[in-house]
DNA sequence: CGGATTTGACCTGCGC
DNA sequence: GCGCAGGTCAAATCCG
């Protein structure tokens, strides 16, 4: 069957086993075939062997049907990579503040899975204003992410030129309350799978939480008003929540060469992190040449981040998977999960305890 | 030596 | 208007 084009709202993926990733699809309630997108469940599942993404679409009223894998590893949707195990997503805006922090989206779908009427709600400010495959272009998870509210001007003025006191030629972003930010909860080990350059510009401590924020900017190209921030989650400080806000007003680098920098790492000394390995890789480079037993290949990240010249659209394919391939999908996605972990030569917990140095990831 | 990180100071948004 | 918290700057430092 011929599947839509669509964008992709938020998704959420829990870090247990047999967690799929659940995603809510706006466009698909326009969509002929699928005229509500209330029915549908996506259930991505990392593939172990080649960090093959296949999304599987599936009907949750008709589970026997109407099943459609999309394969995106080396498609030009990019999305494959960008979705590993221990990953969950959300996008929001000024419009939903109380989505932010740490609200992401469901921890674990099967645990406290969303009504049809909660998805809906869940998608009504996107349906608000409506630019379903309005995308970001040269947003860091683009693949991901869907602009569900243009920023407003003066958002945009706002961090375009902000008159500094001290600087004219040094803007800061300010409008915290509109500005139009991408939340991700990332895992630790995938908290390098960012094919942009980032530099570390500074870091707090946030109240209520132990742990630091670090902020980022990207250093592929002076002037590129792309943030990043990275804390760790609270409730679980083996994942992250990384936050970007601004856009990049450049091309994503193409060539691991052409990142930005050589992120040094630096030893874990003292206190509870006292583990000695590096724990900084700063580029999607590094990440390629310190995660040995990552399955996840270079051309899989930049495929997985790399979305400005290719269109925001999922490859589609006809394929139809069987009942069994369902029945299988659960343990396929915890299997992959628990593979990755184990074989990751990453602790997550050093990473954890270097939360916004190891966050910066790129 | 160039670039990245660290870190204290400064600035500004926002809630009260 | 005030104070707090968050965001950014920039000098110092580190590292390859």
């Amino acid at each position: 069957m011929s599947f839509p084009t669509y964008s992709i709202l938020s998704f959420s993926h829990s870090k247990k086993k047999s967690a799929p990733f659940y995603f809510i699809c706006p466009s698909l309630s326009t969509q002929g075939v699928h005229q509500t997108f209330s029915d549908l469940v996506f259930i991505f599942t990392v593939m172990e062997a080649d960090w093959d993404l296949h999304a599987v679409v599936r009907s949750c009223t008709t589970t026997s049907s109407a099943a459609t894998t999309i394969s995106s590893t080396t498609s030009s949707s990019g999305f494959g990579a960008s979705a590993p195990p221990s990953t969950s997503c959300s996008f929001f805006s000024a419009y939903n503040p109380a989505e932010q922090g740490d609200q992401v989206m469901s921890e674990n779908p099967y645990e406290a899975r969303p009504s049809i009427e909660e998805l809906q709600e869940l998608c009504k400010p996107f349906f608000l204003k409506p630019q379903p495959h309005t995308f970001q272009p040269s947003s860091p998870l683009s693949s991901f992410s869907y602009s569900s509210v243009p920023k407003s001007p003066s958002s945009q003025q706002e961090q375009k030129q902000p008159p500094h006191a001290g600087s004219a030629s040094t803007p800061r972003t300010k409008r915290r309350k509109n500005q139009v930010k991408k939340v991700c909860e990332v895992a630790a080990e995938n908290l390098s799978s960012d094919i942009w350059a980032w530099r570390k510009y500074g870091q707090k401590p946030i109240k209520g939480s132990p742990y630091p924020r670090g902020y980022y900017r990207c250093s592929s190209s002076k002037g590129c008003l792309a943030r990043k921030q990275v804390e760790r989650k609270r409730s679980d400080p083996t994942m992250f929540i990384v936050t970007y806000t601004g856009e990049h007003n450049h091309p994503a680098p193409t060539h691991k060469s052409s990142l930005a920098g050589s992120t040094r790492y630096k030893p874990q000394t003292g206190g509870d992190t006292a583990a000695t390995k590096p724990v900084s890789p700063a580029t999607s480079s590094e990440v390629a040449q310190h995660s040995t037993k990552s399955e996840c290949t270079e051309e899989d990240l930049e495929d997985l981040m790399k979305d400005d010249e290719e269109p925001n659209e999922f490859d589609t394919t006809e394929t139809v998977v069987t009942d069994d391939f369902f029945e299988g999908l659960e343990e396929l996605t915890g299997s992959a999960t628990d593979s990755f972990t184990a074989s990751s030569s990453i602790d997550r917990w050093a990473l954890a305890n270097n939360a916004t140095t190891a966050a910066g990831g790129s």
